[in-house]
DNA sequence: CGACTGACGGTCG
DNA sequence: ACGACCGCCAGTC
């Protein structure tokens, strides 16, 4: 066997990587209809917290076909994409679509931000899209 | 190899 | 509300 001098413990395998991309894909996947949540949020639910980084990288390598990347949004509310853009509209347009209202390109989390526990403790299992909660 | 850049987040002044 | 920093990861020059 090959004894490898370089163990850092610091160094992440391609192996490490992939997983990663792929916890972070299935997270964004596993956002409810009408639901979104926050960069940060998508890396803590795949086990990476603090790596929203790397989430925002996954969404611009990854494909866009399958993947509700409209419902990730900055901390603030805000989508990630500079005013004006395109990709901003076009977030816009579907999370409006969704029933998800926009005020001055922000979105309120407190509302919509989706978490797991919050859903299953506030309405109970299966109630992942409360839905009409009262405007 | 180092500096810069991004679909980020949080803290501090 | 705003800008300056720092931590974070991968890609590019």
């Amino acid at each position: 066997m090959v004894a490898k001098e370089r163990d850092k413990p610091a160094e992440r395998s391609d192996d490490a990587r992939a997983d990663a991309l792929a916890r972070i894909l299935a997270a964004v996947r596993a956002i409810p209809r009408g639901r979104v949540a926050s960069y940060g949020q998508v890396a803590a639910n795949a086990g990476l917290k603090g790596r929203a980084r790397l989430v925002g990288y996954a969404l611009r390598t990854g494909d866009g076909r399958a993947l509700p990347w409209h419902r990730v949004l900055r901390a603030n509310g805000a989508s990630a994409f500079p005013d004006g853009s395109a990709g901003r509209a076009e977030q816009c347009k579907r999370l409006e679509r969704e029933g998800v209202r926009v005020s001055r390109g922000r979105v309120d989390l407190g509302r919509y931000c989706w978490t797991r526990d919050l859903d299953v403790l506030l309405w109970g299992p299966g109630a992942a899209v409360p839905a009409r909660r009262r405007a």
